[in-house]
DNA sequence: AAATCGGGGAC
DNA sequence: GTCCCAGATTT
């Protein structure tokens, strides 16, 4: 298999962005200022299939909270979560959570400057660790996120589909071609500026674009076809029940949600599976005697892959009858830990709010 | 190579 | 409603 990658003089690509970038680039994002490794880093994992209006308002947060790596590493991991709670993926959270306390325990607090070594940290792969070498250092990396694979998938008129190995293998060889030895980090700040405003996935503004001259994909009017849109898929129904139980001091029952699936080390209700008992399950996992109320209005929530039906079901609290070991906690309502959207819907919705 | 993980912005 | 985003990790 062999892949034909045209030449599209690199300098001159790089040189046109540059010169776009110092008029209509984005100067001002929270991270730029000041640039440190830290924030790069922090930015750059949020970032990850989120998009740049939804973090900037975690970011900051997360930075007045965790200012540095050192406190970042030795916070606790649900202050780190309860900070993570809206933007999904949390797997991230952990990663990043884990990540810091590598580089303060292993690299002295100080961020290793390659991309091999960055990698090996959890969360980043190869592209983080390109945009963490390049806008944190200043060197030379090649970046390929989801803008810059646009950007050049359609300069250099790459068919192939999204995900084969036939688009990603040119990407990353065009990216490294194109990628300069001088103002790397404005360049890979420029090829998402360009892929974010102007080279979108739909209606590019192709007479605004500084590359339009070269770009296969604009001579031969295949923006549309490029990159190929992915298969639709059905998305599956589930279906989950969860228990609102408050004790005598109005104080919710909250559980640990395990570290890997839907909503991974997220407080949340408790889940149960649908048909059991109850208060059974009160007793033998929380060690509570209570009886079953009344169901709520379900919540429908649309995730990516599935659709989920939360069914929500009121317990009527009685008294505690053993201390129980496990991942459960009575919250406060206003010492709520991060939540999942759609609890925090059910929790504030008018039904709960009178009670609660 | 395909599946998993999520919320929200944009249309 | 649909699509997809500054992807990494697991299978």
């Amino acid at each position: 298999m062999k892949h034909e990658i045209p030449d599209r003089a690199p300098a001159t690509i790089a040189d046109d962005l540059l010169t776009w970038f110092d008029r209509h680039g984005r100067h001002d994002l929270p991270w730029q200022h000041p640039r440190t490794p830290y924030r790069v880093w922090v930015a750059e994992i949020m970032l990850q299939q989120t998009q740049v209006t939804t973090v900037i308002d975690y970011f900051q947060a997360f930075m007045a909270r965790f200012p540095d790596v050192e406190t970042l590493a030795a916070a606790p991991s649900d202050d780190v979560m309860a900070h993570w709670a809206g933007l999904g993926y949390y797997a991230r959270a952990r990663n990043l959570h884990a990540a810091a306390q590598q580089v303060v325990g292993e690299y002295d607090g100080v961020f290793p400057r390659d991309v091999e070594t960055l990698m090996t940290l959890p969360g980043i792969g190869r592209s983080t660790a390109g945009a963490v070498v390049a806008q944190a250092f200043g060197i030379w990396a090649p970046i390929l996120d989801g803008n810059a694979k646009r950007v050049i998938a359609r300069l250099a008129g790459i068919t192939a589909a999204p995900g084969s190995a036939a688009y990603e293998k040119p990407l990353w060889q065009l990216a490294e071609r194109y990628t300069p030895h001088e103002r790397v980090t404005d360049y890979t700040q420029a090829i998402m500026d360009l892929g974010a405003t102007l080279c979108t996935r739909r209606r590019p503004n192709c007479p605004a674009c500084p590359l339009a001259a070269t770009c296969v994909a604009c001579i031969d009017g295949l923006q549309v076809d490029i990159p190929a849109p992915r298969k639709k898929r059905a998305r599956p129904q589930r279906e989950t029940t969860m228990l609102v139980i408050e004790d005598e001091a109005g104080r919710l029952l909250l559980e640990k949600r395990p570290p890997t699936g839907i909503w991974g080390g997220l407080w949340s209700l408790p889940e149960i599976e649908a048909g059991a008992d109850i208060a059974e399950v009160c007793r033998e996992r929380f060690g509570i005697e209570a009886a079953p109320g009344s169901a709520l209005a379900p919540i429908e929530h649309g995730f990516t892959h599935f659709l989920l039906t939360l069914h929500a079901r009121r317990v009527q609290y009685r008294r505690t009858v053993r201390i129980m070991d496990g991942d459960f906690a009575w919250y406060r309502r206003d010492e709520r830990p991060g939540l999942p959207a759609p609890i925090v819907r059910l929790l504030d919705s008018p039904q709960l709010k009178l009670n609660l």
